[in-house]
DNA sequence: CTGAAAGCGCTAACAA
DNA sequence: TTGTTAGCGCTTTCAG
């Protein structure tokens, strides 16, 4: 030991893991960390998995299925124990993540359509249809839903519960007004514009994701809206600038805290787990809606 | 070839990098991923590496010196190429980081006190100064300035930019209004009630740090304070929501772009270059005085 | 050009 | 208890 000490040996973890078969890491694979969604999530994920023993790799793939699916590669080929995977499209984990599934893989936040993975998502039908069914009771018929691409299954769903809510109050197709852009905030920013410019003019918005609502935020300054007064707005997801916002926005916050512990513990068991004979398991969470000062009833 | 696709191969990253003896991989360890500067700062480090076909570790040290010491540790235990540090106090980085260096480490945003390391930092106490200037002019006597801990160096050069400012003005020591706390929102918060209770009320704060700001806002809106009107506010740094805040705010924005290019070929050429033999370089970047909404003549 | 072998640094099994 | 050795999967060198 004192030998060790004064040589400054360092053991090499690159052996260990190969002779030991393990690296005890866990690869967590998300589109943009600027995204406080995104970035909250793997805060709370790195966390879990200290308390379990294991390191975070954390890769950002912006958004691009492509770079996804090379940095699924990476980790596989680092041998990690095990890859959390916020999909940036439904291909991206297509093809990829083999088919004798040496790597485990748990789906975070979203999961592709095959549903070959264990998951860890919100509500979102449910969410949207509370957001939804919050300003028709204010008084609003005519509210205009801003979405990302329609490919990510949160997309569908969100827009699912909007539509679920409507037709609970007894609207038709005819009144919903649904706009599909990206997440990033210049789509939201045109989005806004557009629903805007619509004859009639919608007189909520529901924003679906968060780094889009900044971009409505300012198309509505842009246009001299303020709210609630001239135009309601609800949002889904609850990044901390949503309550110091001017007035701040009503949400539906989602409990990533629990959701991060949760996909920590499945990757870990399944990475204990022999291979193969895994059930996928789905767990979907629900949120709270949180009534701030930016709804009120329509003017 | 044709077997190695049938069977499934993949390269083992583990082994290639043993026999190699390198990763080209380089970690990058930050106090937290939530905050939109260091956000910003590994998304565009990530990308500057990839195009040097190196990969990023992120670690998330949470602020804490013992975090940072440990994710030091195992990076190097892990055998990357090099660390890009942001310290989260001048303590993490002693001890550790070998007195014969073999790994090598950049230090970014921040850099601890005895600079034997690269450091690729922004000229706070230039910023500092500017801000306050930018407030001088306006005509405020009286500017609070709302800092994290005083062990930062971050922290130090600001508040020296700061006193410059004040002393070129012609006003001594009497009129600064200096309170130290933590970057955190609720630090922001609290500071921001304690300068508000001052006698006389300052007509203006600096903000020295964005999550402190969202706590500053916060509670100016409790107080029902209107910026520019009842008070003006300045920030360092210009994370994307500073824009579309209300007002959006004046704040002082980095070159962070530039500044992680640099960072990446720092530590990319020592990576490359025989240990030993290296003379600490510290870059310093310039930023820019972005004047928006909240700020104004005093009332 | 193809094939065999050494060795990167570690752990686990086995021998002394 | 202490010491030796095989082998994890790769690359590089050297022999055939």
């Amino acid at each position: 030991m004192r030998a060790a000490r004064e040589l400054d040996y360092r053991p090499n973890a690159l052996a260990r893991a190969l002779r030991l078969q393990a690296t005890r890491t866990i690869g967590l694979i998300i589109p943009d960390i600027r995204n406080d969604f995104y970035a909250h999530s793997a805060t709370v994920l790195q966390g879990a998995l200290e308390e379990n023993g294991y390191r975070l790799i954390l890769c950002i793939s912006g958004g691009d299925a492509a770079h996804d699916r090379s940095y699924l590669r990476a980790l596989v080929e680092h041998r990690v124990d095990g890859v959390v995977h916020v999909p940036s499209s439904p291909t991206s984990t297509r093809d990829l993540a083999l088919p004798d599934a040496v790597t485990p893989l748990v789906e975070l936040l979203r999961h592709s359509p095959e549903m070959r993975f264990d998951a860890v998502v919100s509500d979102d039908r449910e969410g949207a249809r509370a957001l939804t069914r919050h300003l028709l009771e204010l008084g609003h018929r005519r509210i205009a839903m801003l979405t990302g691409p329609a490919a990510y299954s949160t997309t569908r769903y969100r827009v699912d519960g909007y539509r679920d809510a409507l037709r609970e109050a007894g609207l038709d197709a005819e009144s919903e007004v649904v706009e599909y852009g990206s997440y990033a905030p210049a789509s939201g920013y045109a989005m806004t514009c557009e629903v805007l410019a619509r004859e009639p003019r919608p007189t909520a918005i529901f924003a679906s994701g968060s780094p889009l609502t900044g971009g409505m935020l300012r198309a509505l300054a842009g246009h001299g809206l303020r709210m609630p007064h001239d135009v309601s707005v609800v949002a889904y997801e609850d990044p901390e600038w949503y309550a110091v916002s001017t007035p701040p926005l009503t949400c539906y916050a989602l409990p990533l805290h629990e959701m991060g512990r949760v996909a920590a513990e499945l990757i870990v068991r399944r990475a204990q787990q022999p291979a193969g004979e895994r059930v996928p398991e789905i767990r979907r969470f629900s949120g709270t809606l949180v009534v701030r000062g930016s709804t009120g009833a329509p003017r």
